[in-house]
RNA sequence: AGGGCAUUAACUCAGCUGGAAGAGUGCCACCUUGACGUGGUGGAAGUCACAGGUUCAAGCCCUGUAUGCCCUACCA
C-alpha cells in the first residue's frame, strides 16, 4: 500500500500490461479444469489465418470474446476459450510461393516435401506472431489448449470426417464444372469467389445453318469459349426460331456441325435468343449439355492457355486466342458487331485472378442432406444468431445450396486420404495409408495428390480442438460451445459449415449463439485494406495508448453487426476514461488509511452518510443492469453504462461529496471509515465490472485495493451481483435532490457570471420534510460544490431579500442574496424562460391528462407518472411566478 | 432480380419490451478547487430522411417513397 500512494499522476498502461499478462498465464487463470461442480462457459476463438498479422478486425472480434469469457470465469463458470490458428491453405500457399520466388526459389523445382518444409517454417512464425498480438489485447484464452487446424489431432478429425462422409455416400467424385483459378491453379468453392462488375464487350457471331443460306446470331462475351460449343440452344416457344429446332449449324472456325436444341432454359428477350451452348465451359451450358447429350469439349488447360482443342489457337493466352478468334471472325465476316457490356465477373478471392468456369474432376460434398438438419437447428432456436436478422442471410445461403467442391490442387492443406490402385484403378478411402489394393492387392497405390479446402477442416474446429475423434473429458465437458463471436463476412465460409458439420459429427449444434460483429472502417468508412493503405495497425494503437483503451474503443458506440468507422479521437476519449479511473483510484488510496482496507460492512453500518448509501445502491443497479445487458449480447450498452456510473456519478459527485469527511477530524473517525469503506467498495465493485472491458487496468489498481481476504487477482474475483439489501431509495432521492439544488444554484451562477469563488448565502425553503432533513443534512455540499457562505434551510419564505436570484426545483424553492452582483432585468428575463418552459411542459402533461382515452387505456403507472408531473410542474410554476411578482 | 442495413446535434454514433430526445468529439464562456487540464463548471446545438397508417401515445410498429452502403443470385 505505501509504494502505491506515489502512484503515478497520469495513466501509464505501459507499466504494467506486458508483467500482467505474464503473471495471468503464470497463475493459470485462463485454463480452466474439467469441473462437474461449475458450468461450463466455452468459446472457440475464430482462428487467424498464418498468412499475416492481426488487423482491427481480428481486435474487435478477440476483444468481444474476451468481455465474454472474462466475465463468465468471474460468474463463476468454467470458462475456456481455445485459441489457435487456421493454415489457410490457398492463401499460404500464395504467400509461401511468393516468398520463395523473391528468393528466386520455384515452388515446382523443389518440389512437394520441401515445399511443405518451407510452409511449416512459416506456420511457426507466423503462429507466434499471432500469439504475442493476442496477448498484447489482453486476450484470455488458454494457450495450453492453443490448437492449429494442421496439427495431427486435427488431421485426425479430418480423415475422419472424410472417411464418414463418403461411406454414407456423401462425398463424391464427380466431373462437374467449378471455378478454376488459372493462377493458384486449383478449384474453388462457389463461396470462395468473388464477383465485381467489369467492362467487357458483347460480340455478335454468325453461326451459318448447313445447306441453307440462312444463319443465327448468337451474343457472347467469352468469344474464345466458342470452340468448345457443342450446340445452340433457343427457347422451344420462340417463333422466330422454331423451325431451326433439330437443323445442324456449322460452328465457324473449327467447322464442327452443332445441333439447335430447344431448351427453356433460354430468355427470349435477352440478346439475340439464341444461346451458344459450352457444357465443359460454363455452369448452365453444362445442365444444358446434360439435357441434350451434348459432346463436353474442353478447351483450355488449367493455366488459362488454350489446349489442342483449340486447334490453332493451342497455347495461346485465353485473352489473347480471344483477340485473335475476332479478327478470324471479322475476316470471315461473321463478326455482326460488338457492344459495350457490363458483367459481372468471378475473380479468386486470393490473387484476383478472373476464374475459368471450367469442366474438372474434383471432389464434392452432396449438401442437401447435411444442409437440411442445418436449416433446422436455427429454425427451431437451437442455434440463435445475434442479432437475430443474420438468420436470414443463413437461410438464403442454406437453402440454395450447391454441393461443395472440397479438393485443391494444392500442396498446403490436408492431403485427401484417397488412394487409387495403379492396377485396377480401385478407389480407397481409408484414414490410415493402406499397404495394398482392397480389391486386386496390389501394392501399387498412389495417394490422391488434392488437398482439402481450408474450411472444411475450419468447419470442425468446435469439437476437433476439444479433441475429437477422441471421446475426451475436454469434449464430454465443454462441447457444445456457448457462443461463436464472428464478423458477418464469414457467415457462409465458416458459421454455417460448423453447423452442419456439428450435427454431422457430434450430433448436436456447435454452439447455442451467434455474435455478429460489423467491419471495422477507416474514418472515412472504407474497408480498411493492403491496397489502400488505410489499415490500422491494432499494436500501434496500443503502444500509444494502452489495449484497455482499444478494447473499450472497439465495444462501445456500436450496435451489434453494424460496421463500425474509427477514429483516433475515439481511442482518446476511451484513453482518457482509463485516465479519470486511475486518478480516481489514486484519490481513493491516497485517502484511505491503511488499517481500514480490510473494513467490512458490518463494521461501519451504522455510520453510513445518505451519499454512501446512495452510491452503494446506484452502484448495486448498475451492476444489475450491466449483467442484464452482458446477458443479451449487448456489450455496448453496458460498457456505456460503467462508463457513465463511474465518470457521471461516481467521480464528479460522490468523491466530492465524501471529500469533506475524508479531510475533516470527527472524534472518533467513525464517519470517516464510512467514507474509506464506501470508496472502497464501489471503486473495488466498479472495477469488476469494468474488467472483462479493461482488464489491465483493473487489475493492476485491483490488487493495491484489494482487502486480505478477497482474490489475489481481479481475473478469479467474483462478480458483483445485485443485492436487494443494499437498495436504497430515500438515499436516491435525497442525494437527488441535493444534486439538482447545488446544479441549480451553479447554473444560476454561470449565467449571472457569479462565480463559486464568490461566496453567497443559500436560502432554501420546503414544505416536504424529507426534503428539509436532506437540504439540512447536505448544507455542507452547499458550502462546498455551490459557493454557499450559509445554508438556511426553512419552511416559510420569510425574509428573502429582493436582490436574490432564485432556483426552483421539484420540492424546494431556494435564493441567493447576491446584493449589487444581481442585474434584475437578467433575472426577471431568465425567470420569464423558466416561466415559459414550465408552462409549455405542464400543457403538454394537462393535455394528455385530459384526454379520457389515454387516462382509460395508457397503464395505471403512466398515467400516475404524468399525473405527478403535473403536480411538480404545477408547484414549481408558483413558484417561478411567486419570484417574479415580487421582483416587480 | 431478391434480401439486408443505414438515414437522430457540426462530426461519429447509441437509443433495450412504444410512455418526457442521449453520449463522445468539436464549438462558446468561465475555472491554477488539496485525484485528474488525458481535468472541472456552465452553455449553444435535433421537423429523429419524406409521405401515409396503426395506437390513448411512434425515433421505435406497419405500408410506400427517396438517398447511400452491403450481401446473394445472375442473361449467354
Amino acid at each position: 500500500m505505501e509504494d502505491i500512494k506515489n502512484i503515478g499522476k497520469t495513466y501509464n498502461p505501459k507499466e504494467f500490461e506486458e508483467r500482467l499478462y505474464k503473471t495471468w498465464v503464470e497463475k493459470g487463470y485462463f485454463t480452466p479444469k474439467v469441473d462437474n461442480k461449475k458450468k461450463p462457459y466455452t468459446i472457440v476463438m475464430p482462428p487467424p489465418n498464418i498468412t499475416g498479422k492481426l488487423h482491427m478486425g481480428h481486435a474487435i472480434d478477440a476483444t468481444l470474446q474476451d468481455v465474454l469469457i472474462r466475465w463468465k470465469r468471474m460468474e463463476g463458470y468454467s470458462a475456456l476459450w481455445i485459441p489457435g490458428e487456421d493454415h489457410a491453405s490457398i492463401a499460404t500457399e500464395v504467400k509461401v510461393e511468393e516468398n520463395l520466388r523473391k528468393k528466386g526459389i520455384i515452388k515446382k523445382e523443389i518440389g512437394r516435401e520441401a515445399f511443405l518444409k518451407e510452409a511449416w517454417d512459416w506456420a511457426k512464425e507466423y503462429r507466434e506472431r499471432i500469439r504475442e498480438q493476442l496477448e498484447k489485447l489482453g486476450s484470455s484464452c488458454d494457450w495450453t489448449r492453443e490448437r492449429f487446424t494442421m496439427d495431427e489431432g486435427l488431421n485426425e478429425a479430418v480423415k475422419t470426417v472424410f472417411v464418414n462422409l463418403y461411406n454414407k455416400g456423401l462425398i463424391y467424385q464427380g466431373n462437374r464444372i467449378i471455378n478454376w483459378c488459372p493462377r493458384c491453379k486449383t478449384a474453388l468453392s462457389d463461396a470462395e469467389v468473388e464477383y465485381s462488375e467489369q467492362e467487357g464487350h458483347f460480340w455478335y457471331i454468325t453461326y451459318p445453318v448447313k445447306g441453307s443460306n440462312e444463319s443465327v446470331v448468337i451474343a457472347t462475351t467469352r468469344p474464345e469459349t466458342m470452340l468448345g460449343d457443342t450446340a445452340v440452344a433457343v427457347h422451344p416457344d420462340d417463333e422466330r426460331y422454331k423451325h431451326l429446332i433439330g437443323k445442324t449449324l456449322i460452328l465457324p472456325i473449327v467447322n464442327r456441325e452443332i445441333p439447335v436444341v430447344a431448351d427453356s432454359y433460354v430468355d427470349k428477350e435477352f440478346g439475340t435468343g439464341c444461346v451458344k451452348i459450352t457444357p465443359a465451359h460454363d455452369p448452365n451450358d453444362f445442365e444444358v449439355g446434360l439435357r441434350h447429350n451434348l459432346e463436353q469439349i474442353r478447351v483450355m488447360n488449367d493455366d488459362g492457355t488454350m489446349n489442342e482443342q483449340a486447334g490453332k489457337y493451342n497455347g495461346l493466352d485465353r485473352y489473347e486466342a480471344r483477340e485473335q478468334i475476332v479478327e478470324e471472325l471479322k475476316s470471315l465476316g461473321l463478326l455482326v458487331k460488338k457492344k459495350k457490356h457490363t458483367h459481372n465477373v468471378g475473380e479468386c478471392y486470393r490473387c484476383r485472378t478472373t476464374v475459368e468456369p471450367i469442366l474438372s474432376k474434383q471432389w464434392f460434398i452432396k449438401m442437401k442432406p447435411l444442409a437440411e438438419p442445418a436449416i433446422e437447428a436455427v429454425k427451431e432456436e437451437k442455434v440463435q444468431f445475434v442479432p437475430d436478422r443474420f438468420s436470414k442471410t443463413y437461410f438464403n445461403w442454406m437453402e440454395n445450396i450447391q454441393d461443395w467442391c472440397i479438393s485443391r490442387q494444392l500442396w498446403w492443406g490436408h492431403r485427401i486420404p484417397v488412394w487409387y490402385c495403379k492396377d485396377c484403378g480401385e478407389v480407397i478411402v481409408s484414414k490410415d495409408t493402406p499397404d495394398k489394393c482392397s480389391k486386386c492387392k496390389s501394392t501399387n497405390l498412389e495417394q490422391e495428390t488434392d488437398v482439402l479446402d481450408t474450411w472444411f477442416s475450419s468447419a470442425l474446429w468446435p469439437f476437433s480442438t476439444l479433441g475429437w475423434p477422441k471421446e475426451t473429458e475436454d469434449l464430454k465437458y465443454f462441447y457444445p460451445t456457448s457462443v461463436l463471436v464472428t464478423g458477418y463476412d464469414i457467415i457462409f465460409f465458416w458459421v454455417a459449415r460448423m453447423v452442419f458439420s456439428g450435427i454431422e459429427s457430434m450430433g448436436d449444434v456447435p454452439f447455442s449463439h451467434v455474435l455478429i460483429h460489423g467491419l471495422v472502417r477507416d474514418s472515412e468508412g472504407r474497408k480498411m485494406s493492403k491496397s489502400l493503405g488505410n489499415g490500422i495497425d491494432p499494436l500501434e494503437v496500443i503502444d500509444e495508448y494502452g489495449a484497455d483503451a482499444l478494447r473499450f474503443t472497439l465495444v462501445t458506440g456500436n450496435s451489434p453487426g453494424n460496421d463500425m468507422r474509427f477514429y483516433r479521437e475515439k481511442v482518446e476519449a476511451s484513453r482518457n476514461f482509463a485516465n479519470k479511473i486511475w486518478n480516481a483510484s489514486r484519490f481513493v488510496i491516497m485517502n484511505i488509511d491503511d488499517t481500514n482496507i480490510n473494513l467490512r460492512l458490518e463494521e461501519v453500518n451504522n455510520e453510513l452518510a445518505t451519499e454512501d448509501k446512495w452510491i452503494i445502491s446506484r452502484f448495486n443497479d448498475v451492476a444489475s443492469e450491466v449483467t442484464e445487458n452482458l446477458d443479451k449480447f449487448e456489450l455496448g450498452i453496458a460498457a456505456q453504462k460503467i462508463y457513465d456510473f463511474t465518470w457521471g456519478e461516481f467521480c464528479d459527485w460522490y468523491i466530492e461529496l465524501v471529500k469533506p469527511r475524508l479531510y475533516g477530524n470527527d472524534e472518533d473517525g467513525s464517519t470517516k471509515k464510512a467514507a474509506q469503506y464506501t470508496l472502497l467498495f464501489v471503486l473495488r465493485g466498479t472495477l469488476k465490472l469494468l474488467h472483462p472491458f479493461m482488464p489491465f487496468i483493473t487489475e493492476e489498481i485491483y490488487t493495491h485495493i484489494k482487502a486480505e481476504d478477497e482474490c489475489e487477482s481481479i481475473v478469479i474475483s467474483k462478480w458483483p451481483v445485485y443485492d436487494e439489501r443494499l437498495k436504497d431509495k430515500d438515499a436516491e432521492d435525497s442525494i437527488e435532490i441535493i444534486i439538482d439544488g447545488i446544479k441549480g444554484i451553479r447554473n444560476v451562477r454561470a449565467e449571472m457570471n457569479v462565480p463559486l469563488s464568490k461566496k453567497a448565502k443559500v436560502m432554501i425553503v420546503t414544505h416536504d420534510d424529507r426534503v428539509n432533513k436532506a437540504m439540512k443534512d447536505g448544507k455542507s455540499f452547499f458550502e462546498k460544490l455551490a459557493g454557499a457562505s450559509e445554508v438556511i434551510v426553512m419552511t416559510q419564505k420569510t425574509n428573502i431579500p429582493q436582490d436574490a436570484v432564485s432556483v426552483i426545483i421539484h420540492g424546494a424553492e431556494i435564493f441567493m442574496p447576491l446584493d449589487d452582483l444581481i442585474d434584475r432585468e437578467k433575472e426577471i428575463e431568465r425567470l420569464k424562460k423558466e416561466e415559459e418552459r414550465l408552462l409549455n411542459e405542464l400543457k403538454r402533461v394537462e393535455g394528455k391528462l385530459s384526454n379520457e382515452k389515454f387516462v382509460s387505456k395508457a397503464p395505471k403507472s403512466v398515467v400516475d407518472e404524468e399525473r405527478e408531473k403535473k403536480i411538480k410542474y404545477k408547484e414549481m410554476l408558483e413558484g417561478v411566478l411567486e419570484r417574479l411578482n415580487s421582483m416587480k
